[in-house]
DNA sequence: GGCGCCGCTTGATCCAGGTCAAGGCGATGC
DNA sequence: GCATCGCCTTGACCTGGATCAAGCGGCGCC
């Protein structure tokens, strides 16, 4: 019984209640024991917006779940262009099970909280507990339709159906403050730049794009920041969906 | 005995040897009993150029490795425009577990060979030998990492990188046909069709940029369908790998 | 043989989005 | 208050690749 009180007085039910809210993470896929066994080796960071979890050079040697904030996962080439190949929201999981190289950097797009664990442990657990293996597969398979939509996205759309896309993905994504019929608002977890690294595009174009959309009524922008569709149905007529 | 024996006269046993010779695909993490009982759902098909094997809106009730051939998998927008999101050799193992719609095509882009069997008896198959479980997780998160190639590709990659990067992924898959201290040549599996779809470019560019790779002499290409790198390091140059 | 078709190449022109350059504006520091 | 900096917008211009159009060569068919 001590032991469970151990779990509840942790800040792991918490993460697996948000994990378990959206079928993915990994926490959720655990016994009460595997869950005391795993808290032993877990340790929380807060890291700044900018912070490089996982860097492309790297040995991967931990695993991490975001529990709140962005982090973008991008590939460069040698001369410097940069490719954001996929957005990581809480609860997702961070990490390249059954290899030690990544070939991705994982960096926080905005303040960002995770939950690390070293790799050995949770690749032990996963040998003990086919649901949590099954759980990363399932993830695996999620971020694979991501990746493959947004090749027809970078491949085949225009630039404003591409601004489009992406706001709807935050609408979707990010946790919506207020929401009714058809009007959505949020705050964009990313900055132009990086945006435009997510669409393949220039910070320009974004920016005009943008402005497009504002001139069109289809939002209102405050700050650079928070966005306000006011009508989710026509965006995503726009975004080509 | 008869039951051993079975099972070297079938063609399942040169399917696993296929598959392990890349550690992909299906068989080989069966057991021989768990292979008889496959083979009895098992249909071997050769298909046209151009069959579609699996369509965007159908429900999956089926998978499939790849024994010959070449499959491109290809997502489309409603106005037609198209991009192939994924290109699957032997053995690659064709299909979406754990969910019943794909949003994806499966087309065969050459003459393709396929062993099908019904997702059912893989899917039960999957609960009892977690080691096909681990194959297909290991075959998702290979499909994941080249998808996000690809996304590099697409987003930020020039004309000629992408037809270069493209002639490097054929001169890796397809089987080589001759190969010499840098030099190799190949079969073309896709046409400048294809291969525009794949890169997100026009057929006429696809033209444009291996009639440039011609002149400046890094390859040469006969009937349009085969193609000789003379230098595989300076192509890998031009694709910015 | 001749004809049409299909896949491909090549040339001429166009334009979406990139590049370059000049501010705007809020935050931070002196 | 003013200077600096980071992030964003806007305008002017340029260009890589799209579009439009013509033609070529192999192949199947009448």
């Amino acid at each position: 019984m001590a032991i469970r009180q151990d779990i509840h007085n942790s800040e792991i039910p918490a993460l697996c209640r948000a994990c378990e809210a959206r079928h993915r993470g990994v926490c959720g896929a655990l016994t009460p024991e595997q869950l005391v066994e795993l808290s032993r080796h877990t340790t929380k960071r807060k890291v700044e917006p900018g912070t490089v979890l996982v860097s492309d050079s790297d040995t991967i040697d931990s695993y991490a779940n975001v529990l709140a904030g962005v982090v973008k996962l991008t590939k460069t080439l040698p001369d410097g262009r940069q490719q954001i190949v996929g957005l990581q929201f809480a609860p997702d999981f961070i990490g390249r099970p059954f290899k030690q190289e990544s070939s991705i950097t994982a960096e926080a797009a905005t303040a960002v909280r995770v939950c690390a664990f070293p790799k050995t442990s949770l690749d032990r657990m996963i040998s003990q507990a086919p649901e949590l293996g099954h759980r990363l597969h399932l993830q695996a398979l999620n971020e694979l339709d991501e990746a493959r939509y947004w090749m027809l996205t970078l491949g085949r759309k225009t630039a404003a159906e591409r601004v489009a896309s992406f706001l709807h993905l935050i609408a979707r994504h990010g946790d919506p403050e207020a929401e009714s019929e058809g009007e959505i608002s949020f705050d964009l977890p990313l900055t132009r730049a990086d945006i435009a690294d997510f669409l393949g595009l220039t910070i320009e174009t974004v920016s005009r794009q943008l402005t497009k959309l504002r001139k069109d009524g289809l939002i209102a922008v405050e700050n650079n920041r928070h966005v306000t569709v006011f009508d989710v149905d026509k965006l995503e007529r726009r975004a080509n969906i």
